[in-house]
DNA sequence: AAAATCTATGTCATCGATGACATGAGTTGC
DNA sequence: GCAACTCATGTCATCGATGACATAGATTTT
């Protein structure tokens, strides 16, 4: 490994000089330059980011800590976060948080030990109090979901607004027995579909039945396996809200295989291939790359401007894309409802 | 930022015996340990990392270059290495090399500045010689596509196996013209899948038609386009196979755009819904978590023994994974072709 | 009892780059 | 001709943690 000094050594200048040379300051006659450069290239000099960041007590990195990375939702977060870092020159340490929320404190706290600049969480705990001490280190955004016991900048979908738009879709193609299936409402996110779902069936007057409500399911087969039991019940649903992308991918493949494609289904949260499925899904979209890249600037601006003021809870619009899933009214015993 | 020094004054020792205690030194009273102990709850004191990896000259970073993050496989791979890395303590910077060859290099050098202790890439260049330079400062380890003017660890699937695998499968459903879709043959990968398939022709005596090699594609709309125009030549293919999964997300939703799911398709490299897709679409499947994990374990016994002797070149077997897309004998061509 | 050994703790230097400040040579101005 | 400046370059200290080595008591050995 070469150092500044064996840069120095071989041009026969401090190695105070080679630093100048490399950070182009000008008082350096263009003779001395030329020297220290040729030496950088004879010896193939490349600088010791750590040594200089530890300098700083900055690291010029932005971590991330996602419940999954390999789920496309997050990892195309990733990839927004990943493209407005590096137009700053700031590196991405990626890490997944799985889905034991006792794990969440530490696994972020090895992340901070390594001076970040700055965090990106999608938490999975209900409890981020733990972060608070080092707020006033870096900035923390918070995407997906809010923080919980914590005061820190989000930037979430609009669950309940994405939730009632799906459910009243769900209703305008003549529903009245409309199931939601998804993971906890100890996510806030899940909660607040939940309420998007209520509210749409209160607004229709419709009757909200319990027995619908499908959630707590941990992952994709869990809510396979409700949509199954679901579809089992003596009154069962016409239609189904999945009330996240993930699940949906368990829900699609379960009605196709009860061979009940007749029941509508309208997933939060798009998913790969949904528009080729048959019927192709209708979504919420979320445009996940645009969530990681207002997330990462907003992180860019808190580090160039720490006293300036921004604006802590942003809720990004989704959009119905309508497809075939839910477009003709399949349910019989929906229509005869309507009479 | 609490230091050291300042949970050593707080327990009126030096910094050293803060040190000693953080780091399970015997030689420590139990009463100062202790002192030590509650200074650092107090102080809420966290190890700065920095400092520590850079006075050992390394960061307790695995550096993960892929084409692109939020690409399905990649996404699985990244996870691999998540896992394998934190086992280890040891975090991953991401970053994706995007689509322009030209500028591999230079991404990787701002990777490398960061002292990382190990480096994974799937490069997208079609030189990597400027690795060189590294490679005895840490180990680098390719994956999915093999080094080019470099000698590296490399752990790849069975590009040729499976190509000839699914070519084989194709043919002995019956089918004579069978297209092979895919990117250029300036990547190694795409290059032995074409052998594979070539090979396959030969080996049941089928001519090889340069008409059906429709390699060269640079995104899944172009794969798409290409697979249209192949459908519309005179003498048309009966089966595609696509050389790799992100472009099947293309050459699927074209076929069933044109209606003619009685194309056969095989996929080499599994995509998220293949299996419930109509047709489901049979895959050679690569399993990328693992390709991930076993990268990452190379890197992991490198570092643990840098002179020990491994096995450079380690080729993944593949699977075929058989569904519906060239289960039955949709062509008639090919049946008449089998009298 | 002196010497050898062990134990708990401290002091100092170090990793590589770079700010703060110093130095010495050259230039300008009166 | 010398003060006042400018400019290129050097010296030293620093960031936080930790190895190498030192020291001062306590304990054991002969």
């Amino acid at each position: 490994m070469t150092t500044m000094q064996d840069v120095a050594t071989r041009a026969g200048v401090s190695a105070k000089t080679v630093s100048r040379v490399f950070n182009d300051d000008p008082h350096v006659t263009e003779d001395t330059r030329e020297r220290v450069q040729s030496a950088m290239r004879e010896l193939k000099y490349v600088p010791n980011m750590l040594a200089r960041t530890f300098r700083e007590g900055k690291s010029a990195v932005i971590g991330i800590a996602v419940p999954d990375v390999a789920d496309p939702f997050f990892a195309a977060v990733t990839k927004g976060i990943e493209l407005a870092a590096r137009e700053h020159d700031m590196a991405i340490v990626v890490t997944s948080l799985g889905d034991n929320p006792s794990l969440e404190q530490s696994i972020i706290e090895s992340t901070v030990r390594r001076q970040i600049d700055g965090l990106i969480i999608a938490p999975i705990a209900t409890d981020q109090s733990y972060l608070s001490r080092w707020q006033d280190s870096f900035p923390i955004v918070f995407i997906d979901r809010i923080p919980t016991k914590l005061n820190a900048d989000y930037f979430v979908e609009d669950d309940f607004g994405g939730a009632f738009e799906a459910t009243q879709h769900l209703i305008a193609h003549g529903h009245r027995r409309i199931a939601i299936v998804g993971d906890s409402t100890d996510v806030p996110t899940t909660r607040l579909r939940l309420e998007g779902y209520r509210a749409a069936l209160d607004d229709a007057g419709l009757e909200n039945d319990e027995e619908l409500i499908a959630l707590g399911s941990r992952d994709t087969d869990a809510a396979a396996q409700v949509c199954k039991n679901l579809l089992a019940l003596p009154d069962a649903p016409t239609a189904i809200f999945s009330s996240n992308a993930r699940f949906s991918t368990g829900v699609f493949p379960a009605l196709q295989a009860l061979n009940r494609t007749d029941i509508a289904l309208i997933s939060f949260g798009d998913f790969p291939m949904a528009d080729v499925l048959q019927p192709s899904v209708s979504v919420i979209d979320q445009d996940p790359r645009q969530v990681g890249r207002v997330a990462a600037e907003r992180i860019l601006a808190r580090i160039a401007a720490p006293t300036k003021r921004f604006r802590r809870k942003n809720v990004i619009p989704v959009k119905l894309i309508e497809r075939q899933s839910c477009q003709s009214v399949r349910a019989p015993s929906a229509s005869a409802a309507m009479q």
